[in-house]
DNA sequence: TTTGTTTTGCAACTAGGTTGCAAATGCCTA
DNA sequence: TAGGCATTTGCAACCTAGTTGCAAAACAAA
């Protein structure tokens, strides 16, 4: 795992520190997205808020990591798939809510159907948000 | 117009004042959906910050207006058409942000396809924001 | 017009996020 | 593996968006 972190970093021309092994570490292990608040808490309160806004940033510009959004106006982070391109939008994929448990998941492989629009409207990106009851939580 | 704004408003249980008849004003005229930034400055800054984001939570409660979540992680408010009940969450319609004059539509007539969630996920609402060209820069 | 209720404006506060800069860390080459 | 340069971090200060409590003002109804 160790070693997958550091090769990840140094691919992406970004230096191997602390922080940054910490926080990949965070998102590797949690099966859903994270909120800025979540890493700063499950880091320990080791890192300044700023590095962690600015790890944040550096990973959703190497395409490592994408943000989410959501209905109440916060950002979720998550992992990118290994496919994943740098500047790679995440444009048409649909992200899920666990009304329940609170867990985000990005589901890359559900299609998305055409949407049809009025007469004149050209869509270009599509962002599809659901919420209800995740795997886990229906029983 | 102004007749029926205060019948809107008496309708709905709310004392007729200034800044709620001048907040509907610019809903009606807007043929998108404004931010309370926006209300802010076309209010000819007339009102208290404060007033406007208790006006706009009232007006939501009851149903007058509605909010959109957008991919920037900002929110809009757009006027809720008439056959809206209080209450009402709009869950299921799609919004459509202009790229070029950034104006924000409610497709309220637009269909959502059903979408094909994995084993074990249960969808209660769906929220659909698209961006791209809209009619008006549609040249 | 008077009275009671609703709404407003002010001040103070919180949370989330950004910026500039000096100090510390990491990387690379000699 | 030591030294020097580039990158990253932490701090302080700042900004915007949004909330709360409370007294004063506006509104509704009789």
């Amino acid at each position: 795992m160790q070693k997958r972190i550091a090769e990840l970093l140094k691919k992406n021309q970004l230096s191997i520190t602390e922080s940054r092994k910490k926080i990949l570490e965070l998102f590797q292990s949690a099966n859903g997205a994270l909120a800025h608040a979540d890493i700063e808490k499950q880091s320990g309160e080791h890192f300044d808020r700023v590095t962690i806004y600015r790890t944040l940033q550096t990973f959703v510009e190497k395409g490592i990591i994408h943000t989410i959004p959501t209905a109440d106006n916060s950002v979720l982070y998550a992992l990118c798939k290994d496919e994943c391109s740098a500047g790679h939008h995440h444009d048409n994929h649909v992200h899920f809510i666990c009304d329940d448990c609170g867990t985000t998941y990005c589901l890359d492989h559900v299609d998305i159907p055409a949407i049809q629009l009025p007469i004149g409207f050209k869509a270009k990106q599509t962002d599809i948000v659901m919420s209800g009851v995740c795997k886990e939580c229906n029983v």
